[in-house]
DNA sequence: GGGAATTGAGAAACCGTTTTACCGATAGTG
DNA sequence: CACTATCGGTAAAACGGTTTCTCAATTCCC
């Protein structure tokens, strides 16, 4: 740690031998004067180095070039990809994000809500691991704008989403497609809004009578689901959409130990794409991507957009899903499909 | 979003009938004034919802509450306990946190790490997935303080690092004290640091003849280790000590497959402890927790006295990590194990 | 050639705090 | 009673920039 001095816009001033107003000026493309002057200023500033300090700067201009995000996923498996997103998209526009991580706490809420406000911050992203549950704090009458991405908001606020429909649509047309007669989703709480938009987008593609079993989002789940499909007297399923990779992987594992194949006898398909599950099932799980990642770019984009007042329509925006293919399903359709997806990028 | 006016401190010295510099000194406790006279002003501040603009403040007082967290990390595996950790440590201090992510990208660190140094954090933490391996930017002679988390930093630095060795040697010590009398380690590639730190201390205690298996850091090693000590010639092992809970996993499952019993044959210990692949596996995982978000708590108190200029030592701080039992080892000593913890804890 | 418009740049005000220096009034002292 | 401390509080100068206003010197126009 080295305490150097640093270089203020008066140095700079003196050194180009101009006064600070016209070197803030020069900087910062305003004003008028010779092009001379401004190159000049412009040259002395690089050559000493200068960085504006951004709280002065803060200060007068009314914008920090920093937003906040909230987020009450700890644990972040959903929020990793959005915060990644998040700080992408704004980065290069030299906004700054202050992490907040709230455990479903108010009063922790509160706090963290409070010290950014306190730091002038441009805008908060609120994000969450659900997509039908509000973060415990209040964030409508804020004096900055607020985006909710993959956390639920009011009505009149602006909203991001994964489309969950289109995703099972997607995982269900495969299924179909790549000759699967008999379908199942095995999926989690029917609490959840996005398993019930799942489920009916999966009956919508396999049929108002096709099977929908709700648990937990556990591996145990997806192996008790195939003790009760294969140990009962109904039908068994030739393909199986899952609500997400941990009962994927359970569902996976419970047919290996059944002697079935996936996927020779059995197409699986899973959600969520969560790379450390997805991949190391045998075989590796196909999967539907929610694209958090671009999600998170969105919401930056948005949020500076609102940050420096350019009108943005309120309302949920919803984002498409992907289907990530792998062993799990249907080997010999993947080259088709990838060979597809490698056309359209060309 | 509503445009509320902010109170300024102006208003709350109108108000309470006293001067702007009174009413500073009043809300900071600095100062000479009747008591009463503080009182007023403190009340009339709380009566108008009076909070004081961050960074104005920041401006005099050369210090803006916020610090920068460096990573790159961008899975998160490692980084989000830590993460959590700092946080928790300084959000009641009021100090906000800077999340930068940057992937072994340089020209993005640069660019994250000037965008701090304008913000003017008062200090920098470095986190990364990897303890010997060092962030692609160089972080001395910056005019912050820099305190390095679970990466590898300057030898002059205050380094914070989770104790590789003992960890590796309550695990192998558990082993032996129940009981198991032939251990094997499998782990990761030797080029780790905490690779070779886990092995030796694991052969400190289990002998120096004691078999070390280096692969990579996957389930599916996992298995092929298992395949090579199950079907070769060489004595089988009734203790496996595992390099990372993924391999531990794969381990488990191998020998489930082979219908050897786990915990009854074979005991099988882990390392991390990572919820989401220990819990899931059948039986659920022993495994080593790095105490990561101590670490993040830790790593937070020391930016913040380096912050205010309190003396620090330089040099690496090595915080001990902790076994948890779950089934995969010794079913019967975990009562006894966690009575004790019980007590200690009381 | 004289008045108006334009140009280039600087002085000063401002952003919202903290902090230093100062000042009048009261209290304490010999 | 004159003489100094102490007390309670204020005015003004920072902090490091941006922005508005002003102004002298030029250029333009008829």
């Amino acid at each position: 740690m080295v305490k150097a001095e640093r270089i203020r816009i008066y140095d700079v001033a003196r050194v180009a031998g101009v006064s600070v107003a016209t070197a803030s000026k020069a900087l910062n493309d305003t004003g008028r004067m010779t092009e001379e002057t401004r190159k000049r200023v412009k040259q002395t500033a690089a050559a000493l180095g200068f960085r504006p300090n951004a709280m002065a700067r803060a200060l007068t201009q009314q914008r920090s070039f920093t937003i906040g995000l909230l987020t009450n996923d700890t644990y972040g498996r959903f929020t990793l990809p959005v915060m990644a997103g998040v700080s992408e998209a704004l980065v290069d526009q030299g906004v700054s994000v202050f992490l907040c991580g709230i455990e479903d706490d108010a009063a922790l809420a509160r706090l963290h809500l409070d010290a950014m406000l306190d730091k002038q911050v441009d805008g908060i992203i609120a994000t969450g691991k659900r997509i039908d549950r509000r973060l415990p704090v209040d964030l409508s009458h804020l004096p900055v704008p607020v985006v909710y991405a993959f956390t639920e908001g009011p009505d009149d606020a602006v909203t991001l989403v994964s489309d969950d429909a289109q995703g099972a649509r997607e995982a269900t047309e495969w299924l179909a497609q790549t000759g699967r007669m008999s379908l199942v989703h095995i999926t989690g709480p029917e609490s959840f809004a996005s398993v019930t938009a799942r489920a009916g987008a999966f009956r919508a593609v396999a049929g108002q009578g096709a099977q929908v079993l709700h648990g937990s989002w556990s591996e145990s789940w997806g192996h008790e689901a195939i003790a009760k499909l294969w140990d009962g007297d109904v039908p068994r399923p030739d393909g199986i959409f899952c609500g997400n990779d941990q009962i994927a992987r359970g569902v996976v594992d419970a047919l290996r130990e059944r002697g079935v194949d996936v996927p020779g006898e059995v197409s699986v398909i899973g959600f969520d794409n969560w790379e450390i599950v997805a991949a190391a099932t045998r075989p590796p799980l196909t999967t539907i991507d929610m694209n958090l990642k671009e999600l998170g770019r969105e919401a930056g984009r948005l949020i500076l957009d609102l940050a420096e007042g350019k009108p943005v329509d309120p309302g949920i925006r919803t984002l498409p899903c992907k289907l990530v293919l792998r062993q799990s399903c249907c080997g010999d359709a993947i080259a088709v499909h990838n060979q597809g997806e490698a056309l359209q990028e060309s």
